[in-house]
DNA sequence: GACTAATCATGCTTTTTTGGAATGGATATA
DNA sequence: TATATCCATTCCAAAAAAGCATGATTAGTC
């Protein structure tokens, strides 16, 4: 079988015209370098050097051979190279996966500076449920998850990183009558539609909707149409029902809405980072960011 | 230091997604490709795997090692064939070299038979003197030249092999008074002036004229104007001399001259392919094909 | 919840491969 | 002719690799 190795000292031979000059060259001894090429010969077929009194010359089938075989070296360096940078995490790639109520704006700034400290990193972006968020790290499918809790599924091979907490608001249409209001609680939403906030089932934010009304001795009544993507505040803007959302999402879509602080002190949502246990470095780079940000607003709300 | 070996072991695990498996595949014990697998992540200083309960799986840096290491198997094979195929003779360039008056026409001949019997094959031709020829050939800078006896230089590296004799032509101006004689012997060309022929210390045509000559008790007289080159030809067409041409060179200038004859048995005009003594495939394929061809010529002049 | 089966890692021994030193053979140089 | 140079060969020792037996961990099962 050819060996890497043949093939180095083949290339030294070649570029210095000469065995025993190789072997000086190579540090090792002038036969056993004979001995490799006559080997390297034997394995391939043909004569790769003219012997002459003076030192040796290429065949053309050497030369040939020489000028396929000498990238082989660097490329193999590359690929070294590669790998190297990926398993620093100085480049690759972040497959980040985040729910639905967590919309990737409100991520930006943690993308911008991860971006910032890793230019040769890319970030592939998907929008999945809190739930799947579980199964994809944990099998290797996503490199980290952002999660509204609580999440129900669990796994050995991940585990959960809570961010900061931050206040639910209730979102109306501008025509609503509630808009009068300056807070409400929730024991008010009692009969009031929801166009979202359903299965019991589930995790993620339409989970902690329910219980928090469970706790207030009702169940959320549906709306006719309901919704469970971000798009359920268009629904909410015309006026088929209300919804209970983080602050985050009032960030990110207005036109219509109007939006009410909760008075009861646990109308908290809570979201948390999903990492595989043997996070990879960019994965554990972008924690580091999120979790750099999370204190401040943790003081802040 | 890695081997090929290691990145073989290395692209069967990763293709298998098991070292069991592919240590069934690679007909190795599995030990033994857990260990080779670990010495190439220590040599690369990187993880190549997640190991997981059921099989492995490649980490991001794996993959990308992977990506660029696939190739290389490929890239040697490949040269493996280039190589042989240089080897064989079935491709690659065959350096051919010929003197003045073997004029590349009058090897077309075997030169077309050459190209359709290697179809991968190249030539490349140069005209230079039968003695450089010896030299470029014995230095491996040619594979094969086409000389004109007598050659002076010879090289223990190289062997001759003689062709057909050609016999040898007066070249005369159309307008030249001789032209009206049907043949005519050298010692007719005593005190007429020649456009070549001319050093005594150098071989090939002029030296062959010359001997004649002299040994017929004469120098070749030189004219005011002389040529080494094929446009000496030209030169007697204008009138300024005259010359003693073998039959071929006869084929390839006719515009204003005219050819005699030489009644003189002597005047025969000897080649012969330079060869070195251990013959590339082409150059054995062109000297076979050149000494087909000479058979017939020499039955039939 | 213990058991079984599957998978990869480790320790030890044997085989294979590789390298080094001495030597031989061929060839150019003085 | 003698000498120096260069590559090939032989023999022996060292290193590397493979195989076998076994251990450790985990997923799936009854």
């Amino acid at each position: 079988m050819i060996s890497l190795k043949q093939i180095r000292y083949f290339l030294s031979v070649a570029e210095l015209g000469s065995f025993t000059q190789a072997a000086a060259a190579l540090f090792v001894a002038q036969p056993a370098l004979s001995r490799q090429i006559a080997l390297l010969e034997k394995e391939l077929g043909f004569r790769l050097f003219e012997r002459e009194a003076r030192g040796v010359r290429l065949t053309p089938a050497g030369s040939g051979y020489r000028d396929r075989v000498v990238a082989v070296d660097g490329m193999l360096s590359a690929a070294a190279d590669e790998g190297a940078q990926l398993a620093s995490g100085e480049s690759g790639v972040l497959r980040l996966v985040h729910s639905s109520s967590i919309p990737a704006v409100s991520l930006l700034s943690a993308i911008r500076q991860f971006l910032v400290e890793s230019p040769n990193a890319r970030i592939d972006l998907d929008r999945i449920s809190s739930e799947t968020q579980v199964t994809e790290v944990a099998g290797g499918k996503a490199d980290i998850g952002i999660a509204r809790l609580p999440v129900l599924r669990r796994d050995s091979a991940v585990r959960f990183v809570e961010l900061a907490d931050e206040p639910l608001l209730v979102a109306l249409s501008s025509k609503h009558p509630l808009t009068r209001r300056a807070s409400l609680s929730l024991g008010e939403l009692r009969d009031l539609p929801f166009v979202s906030a359903v299965h019991r089932e589930r995790g993620g934010l339409a989970r902690l909707v329910t219980d928090l009304c469970l706790r207030r001795g009702f169940v959320p009544k549906l709306a006719r149409v309901v919704s469970r993507k971000t798009s359920m505040l268009d629904l909410v803007a015309a006026g088929l029902g209300i919804a209970v959302v983080p602050q985050r999402m009032s960030e990110i879509a207005g036109d219509g809405l109007v939006y009410r602080p909760l008075v009861d002190a646990d109308a908290q949502a809570r979201s948390a980072m999903v990492l595989p246990l043997r996070a990879s470095p960019l994965a554990r780079r972008f924690a580091d960011i999120m979790g750099q940000k999370k204190d401040p607003a943790t003081r802040a709300g």
